[in-house]
DNA sequence: GTGATTGCAAATCTTTTGCACTAAA
DNA sequence: TTTAGTGCAAAAGATTTGCAATCAC
């Protein structure tokens, strides 16, 4: 729940133009929490929130925002992007029925012993993902 | 580097007819080791191997046998999946400058103390991606 | 006013689908 | 023969791009 000077102060530092547009997907994403969304979702909101702005100019906005350090980009599923507003360290479980994305900071999972890269490649990053899935029948007997 | 008949036994035993194409695509991935192949890379192949095959094909393909446990998806970049033919428990390393991807078996990484799953949900599979690019310049000194 | 930003629609790219044709059992 | 499998081309999604119009400075 940033403040919207603090949103505005982050799009100066990183250089870009605070319009209309610019700032109003900013404080959708930056105000609410850690987030994770789909462009079309963010679209959605935005619109909802009486946001004039197009599905192009969200996707060029997002990638901005990832370029500059203010989101990151998680990928767990073939042919959809999650733009995340934790820029921490962290992991993620994914739910592979719902769709669900959730953090897991850094520091509850133990990643070690990580072998050397390949000759002349540093490590950009560690990416744990825990792909779940909701059990089909409820834990309680019901049946 | 698996003979003919073992393949062929494979896809029998996941109850696939072994079609001319699909024993000659299994072949393709079976019988070079572990592989890390999109669905345009194989179908490249395999029409360098005169094997006639549709793009189409490949796709349906690529997913029975990942349906029948012969194959194992592994998402890293928006837009495109790669198809592993090392279904053991294992990870990977990315590197980002060229696409490549690098098996890394799970012994090698330790990854340990995860926090416990929501409510009602069983974990699948954990993923381990470490991110890798190439570095600019050489590691010796030439500037 | 000027250059960065936006909107729109068309283009691109990967993947899926429908249906007539072909091949395995 | 009978049914599963295949090819093609079109459709579907997600994302990107080009360019004229608009906005922040």
């Amino acid at each position: 729940m940033l403040p919207q000077a603090i949103v505005l102060g982050r799009l100066r530092a990183a250089g870009l133009r605070p319009t209309r547009q610019r700032l109003a997907l900013a404080r959708l994403l930056l105000e609410n929490g850690n987030r994770h969304v789909t462009a079309e979702q963010l679209h959605s909101e935005a619109l909802a929130a009486e946001i004039p702005v197009s599905l192009a100019t969200v996707y060029n906005t997002l990638h901005q925002f990832i370029h500059c350090g203010i989101l990151r980009e998680v990928v767990v599923e073939p042919g959809r992007s999650y733009f995340d507003t934790n820029i921490d360290e962290h992991h993620h479980f994914f739910c592979e029925s719902s769709g669900m994305l959730q953090d897991i900071p850094s520091e509850l999972v133990s990643v070690g012993n990580l072998p050397p890269p390949p000759a002349g490649a540093e490590i950009r990053r560690v990416d744990v993902i825990i792909r779940i899935r909701q059990e089909a029948r409820p834990t309680a007997a019901a049946d």
